[in-house]
DNA sequence: CGGGTGTTTGACGTCTGTCAAAAAGCGTGG
DNA sequence: CCACGCTTTTTGACAGACGTCAAACACCCG
């Protein structure tokens, strides 16, 4: 880990592990691997490449002035992110824990394939439902459906990691740690999941779960 | 404007205004008007042409089972919509007032304009701030910056139209339509803005307001 | 001049946030 | 292997912002 994050460091400050990549291949690059808590791109920033996490979990998330932080989306293996608007980037992207990472395309480029609008599109279509959930449902219809959409992510209802701390989980669904903490509380109370351990759920009763979520 | 929903009415109920637009033409359309209230499309809907607003004002829109409903976005004249990521819609669009739409592309189209990329994104960062307003910010710092967001989409601090109702802000902004209410009367007797009529607002102190916005 | 929709205002309730402290994990080092 | 210290999580008591319920008030158009 202290190897890894050494790594990492080295990287991002010969000048953004992000743009070298970028501009030095035009194919499919190596796993570059970022530590736990590491920063992968910040506001500000050149967004010259989108990436594809190979292992490993990455956050993207806006903070306002006071410190109060929106997380807008969690990536996990197999997942693209990336994408900006304008040539830079306006979200933090850090990784949650050790997470490879490999550059798949570069936007700037001059051909725009159709695999990149959908992705674009996917994204759009996902950040809006988002909005619908922050804004209109409660708290346990918040958390019900954040697990069930991390089960559907990982294909698996038994063994559903968690990489995010309770916090990046209050963060992205426009809570308080607090009450994360006590809808999972509920929820196991009520029999409806099993904490396997604090970052891994189980899901016992996927119906009474799904008829949680409006 | 009985004329107009009548106009309205026969072209939806003749198999979707919107699809024979997008099969008929390759180029920018006439314009089409539908009335107040009207449906442009609807969940389910093939997804097949953007529009771009000539004049008045569309709602997208989603409900949950029970009726809760979030606005997910507003488009203004100049402002173009109708992204899906799958080939059918996922929310309502609805005129809000008398409004006229042009198709402007056609998305399954085989080629992919580097201009529709960069619609769809700014789409996305629109969707992920919008986000952190929801998720994040007091009653009174998501009604000061729906206001400035108004007047700069319509470049003018004195002649601010909503063409909107107070419950499609609340169901924008994920409070309520007396939350709304009550702010509204709040920075109006603290002296930041006049609401010349109740659909048109002006704005005294941008600074001030500005300072609300966290 | 009505009837209907949309808006405002008031009184009250509650869900979620805040503050605080204890408990549980987890890596480090003896 | 266990003790230590840190971070993260849990739990409790309390408070406040916003929602709910209800009624009065404007506005629009016929």
């Amino acid at each position: 880990m202290v190897a890894l994050a050494y790594a990492d460091h080295a990287l991002l400050t010969s000048g953004s592990a992000a743009r070298s990549l970028g501009l030095s291949y035009a194919r499919p690059l190596p796993v570059v691997t970022f530590g736990a808590g590491s920063e992968i791109y910040v506001p500000g920033q050149a967004a010259d490449a989108l990436y594809q996490v190979e292992f490993g979990a990455v956050r993207l998330h806006r903070l306002l002035s006071d410190g109060r932080r929106q997380v807008i989306a969690f990536y996990l293996a197999g997942e693209t992110f990336g994408f900006a608007a304008e040539p830079i980037h306006s979200f933090f992207a850090e990784a949650i824990v050790a997470t490879g990472l490999k550059a798949v395309v570069h936007p700037a480029s001059g051909a725009v394939s159709p695999d990149l609008l959908s992705l674009a599109l996917r994204g759009m279509i996902r950040a809006q439902e988002h909005i619908l959930v922050i804004g209109r449902q409660t708290a346990v219809e918040r958390i019900a459906g954040f697990i069930i959409d991390m089960a559907s992510r990982q294909g698996d209802l038994e063994h559903i990691d968690l990489p995010m701390t309770r916090l990046d989980i209050a963060d992205y669904l426009g809570l308080t740690i607090e009450t994360v903490s006590r809808v999972f509380a509920k929820l196991r109370s009520a029999g409806l999941i099993k904490l396997r351990s604090i970052r891994c759920v189980e899901i016992n009763n996927l119906r009474a779960l799904q008829g949680l979520c409006a």
